[in-house]
DNA sequence: ACCGACGTTGGG
DNA sequence: CCCAACGTCGGT
């Protein structure tokens, strides 16, 4: 009962097939090939093609409409109840496949490649774009809409329930993956990227882009969001319940990830760095730079926050419980690295040098200090304070329960002129320590005032971190369950620096001479009754004894004692070099490199983000393009078994080594596979066997039962029927599962035992997942 | 090897 | 009881 018209068609193939109660029509068209097969009470319509394929199989009930395309390609199969329409396309290729009661639209396209595949019940939508690719793939119930894209890529795969939506993009790319609940908008952009994957009810959305790089992925129930950032780079992976922000950015680099429940903020950012990496239930906020680097690394629980800077670089690095703040900096150099329940706090300084490294429990204060060089390192509970300084040198090295004060300073103490008379200003020297008390030091009217103003300060800041703490706490609440993937979740393990033990192992850590020079205006304070006071209070309960450092180790199993101590010394001395390199050097991007190069400690993993070919497209990016992702242990964010990762065939796009595709993945694989035995057994997470049968000889003949699916192979990963295939096609007498989603390991033979290779996906069988 | 069909299983 | 899907058989 259907109608099948063709008119004004030169040399062109028009054929209707199985169709029932259909209208299939094609008008207008110029050598092109029309066709519908396995249609039912749907209309194809096809007019004003010239040279164009426009085909439509295997639909129900669906509109397809093809119009004013030009050299295009215009497919839609396995449709069921849906609307797919292309107009006003040239040269593109439109295609649909397995999509169900959804609507499918692509207008005002030109030389692009829009794709809709799997989907179900959602909106894909392409509007006003130019040489762009629109692609969704593996949807279901979700909204993909691309709007006023030129030459852009825009991606949506494996998404349920989402939103996907790109507009105002220019030459941009932008990509979801596997999220589930999510939002993910593009907007404004131009020659950016934006990429979303593994999200699981998270809001991403980027806009106000021009070349920049958004992305993020592994995320759960956060919040990854940029705006008004220029060729910038935008990275947020392996977030849970995090809130990512970017805005105001430009030509700015800013990535999260491995972060727990925190807040990672980047405003007002101009030509910068920020990242946030291996972050647990911290805040890390960098707002009004220009030109600085700000980073933080294997943070737990802690502050970090830059504010006002200009050309500076900030930097925190396997802190724990601290809070490190720079702000109204300019030109300078803020770094915290290996500190423990420290507080490091850098303020109105221009064109100084403030560095804390290797603390616990320390606080690390300079303000106001002008062309000044404040260090501290390798202390051990100690209070080093700059303040007022102006031209002058304070440093503080391979201190053990000391303090160290500069205030109020005039072009004082070069690194070569030791003549420090201010009677404010002490300093210890001592690399060694003979007995506690030697290299104490001690103040006039300095006695307890420090003492009180530290653990002030300490206390306010641990109030910070309990508050933050129980913020998150709730926040958990909220959403009942402990996420079950943060037991998976690669524990943020990062390499500790030496901390302090840099002093006592007898490694001066900037490798210079000039302390033992200096003048020592050694005076002997104790406040250096450290353990049982103030310092083993709230953070580190009850383990006075153990060593800090070991005590420090104990969350963190991945790490060894050994490891530690075996690059102690020479990751501080790398620092001092890497201190010149930064002085002499404005450019915070080759210090930059430097620094990671240093910091690495030996372990091979590199950019664990995966940057590498990405920074080719993103200026920002560019520069970082050998930055590597500093003290990641070897667990950290690693691609484990299991690991699934999603190019959805595209072989320009793929980039998938994205870590954060990790565990992500193999949650997803349990959920969607229908076995449940997955604890079972930790070898393979669904034995192809029932576990009763055991056939206790040998199972050559037996198993006669009815096999399950492996729930991992890219077919068990499919979510929808093709709709086209025999299986589906005979689905009421053939009682078979859909061809693409037939079980890889069912398609072998009964018998054949699979030693080898476990469940865990060969990453060539990801690139297959949709198809 | 592929397809269609039937009997049957296992989970909801 | 229903439904999805596995195992298997026979035909091409």
């Amino acid at each position: 009962n259907g109608l099948t018209r063709s008119s004004g068609v030169e040399n062109g193939l028009t054929r209707s097939s199985g169709v029932e109660n259909g209208l299939t029509r094609s008008s207008g068209v110029e050598n092109g090939l029309t066709r519908s097969g396995g249609i039912e009470n749907g209309l194809t319509r096809s007019s004003g093609i010239e040279n164009g394929l426009t085909r439509s199989s295997g639909i129900e009930n669906g509109l397809t409409r093809s119009s004013g395309i030009e050299n295009g390609l215009t497919r839609s199969s396995g449709i069921e109840n849906g609307l797919t329409r292309s107009s006003g396309v040239e040269n593109g290729l439109t295609r649909s496949s397995g999509v169900e009661k959804s609507l499918t639209r692509s207008s005002g396209v030109e030389n692009s490649l829009t794709r809709s595949i799997c989907v179900e019940n959602s909106l894909t939508r392409s509007s006003g774009v130019e040489n762009g690719l629109t692609r969704s793939s593996g949807i279901e119930n979700g909204l993909t809409r691309s709007s006023g894209v030129e030459n852009g890529l825009t991606r949506s795969s494996g998404i349920e329930n989402g939103l996907t939506r790109s507009r105002g993009i220019e030459n941009g790319l932008t990509r979801s993956i596997c999220v589930e609940n999510g939002l993910t908008r593009s907007s404004g952009i131009e020659n950016g990227l934006t990429r979303s994957s593994g999200v699981e009810n998270g809001l991403t959305r980027s806009s106000g882009i021009e070349n920049g790089l958004t992305r993020s992925s592994g995320i759960e129930n956060g919040l990854t969001r940029s705006s008004g950032v220029e060729n910038g780079l935008t990275r947020s992976s392996g977030i849970e319940n995090g809130l990512t922000r970017s805005s105001g950015i430009e030509n700015g680099l800013t990535r999260s990830s491995g972060i727990e429940n925190g807040l990672t903020r980047s405003s007002g950012v101009e030509n910068s760095l920020t990242r946030s990496s291996g972050i647990e239930n911290g805040l890390t906020r960098s707002s009004g730079i220009e030109n600085g680097l700000t980073r933080s690394s294997g943070v737990e629980d802690g502050l970090t926050r830059s504010s006002g800077i200009e050309n500076g670089l900030t930097r925190s690095i396997c802190v724990e419980n601290g809070l490190t703040r720079s702000s109204g900096i300019e030109n300078g150099l803020t770094r915290s690295s290996g500190i423990e329940n420290g507080l490091t706090r850098s303020r109105g300084i221009e064109n100084g040098l403030t560095r804390s490294s290797g603390i616990e429990n320390g606080l690390t204060r300079s303000i106001c200090v002008e062309n000044g060089l404040t260090r501290s390192s390798g202390v051990e509970n100690g209070l080093t304070r700059s303040s007022g300084i102006e031209n002058g040198l304070t440093r503080s090295s391979g201190i053990e329960n000391g303090l160290t004060r500069s205030s109020g300073i005039e072009n004082g103490p070069s690194q070569y002129d030791h003549s420090v008379h201010s009677h404010s200003s002490t300093t210890t020297t001592n690399g060694h320590n003979h007995h506690g008390q030697c290299c104490a030091v001690t103040m006039d009217g300095c006695g307890l005032t420090p003492v009180l103003d530290y653990t002030a300060e300490m206390e306010r800041y641990r109030s910070f971190a309990n508050f933050y703490a129980k913020t998150n706490v709730n926040m958990n609440a909220v959403n009942s369950m402990n996420f079950p993937q943060s037991a998976k979740l690669a524990r943020i393990t990062p390499p500790m620096f030496p901390g302090g033990r840099l002093g006592v192992a007898g490694v001066t850590p900037w490798g210079c001479h000039d302390n033992v020079n200096m003048n020592i205006n050694a005076a002997a304070m104790l406040w250096g009754r450290k353990p049982p006071v103030h310092q083993a209070t709230p953070l580190a309960p009850p383990t006075t004894h153990p060593p800090p450092l070991a005590t420090h180790m104990q969350p963190h199993p991945h790490r060894t004692g050994g490891e530690g101590k075996q690059h102690g010394g020479h990751a501080s001395s790398s620092q001092g070099q890497e201190t010149h390199h930064h002085h002499g050097n404005n450019n915070f991007l080759s210090g930059y490199t430097t620094t990671d190069h240093m910091t690495k400690q030996g372990h091979t993993h590199q950019d664990m983000l995966s940057l590498s070919d990405r920074n080719s497209s993103c200026n920002g990016g560019g520069g970082a393009n050998g930055v590597n992702m500093p003290n990641f242990p070897a667990g950290m964010l690693g691609l484990p078994p299991g690991v699934i990762v999603m190019a959805m065939g595209s072989h320009n796009g793929v980039n998938i080594p994205d870590s954060s595709h990790f565990q992500m993945a193999t949650n997803h694989n349990q959920m969607l596979s229908d076995c449940h035995h997955a604890n079972q057994t930790n070898s393979s997470p669904c034995p192809s066997t029932s576990p009763g049968m055991t056939s206790g000889g040998q199972g050559s003949g037996a198993s006669k039962r009815k096999r399950k699916r492996c729930g991992v192979c890219a077919p068990c990963r499919r979510l929808i029927n093709c709709g086209v295939c025999s299986a589906c096609r005979n689905r009421k007498t053939g009682h078979q599962i859909c061809k693409f989603r037939k079980c890889d390991e069912l398609k072998k033979k009964a018998g054949s035992i699979q030693l080898e290779s476990p469940p865990s996906v060969p990453s060539g069988e990801a690139f297959r997942w949709f198809f």
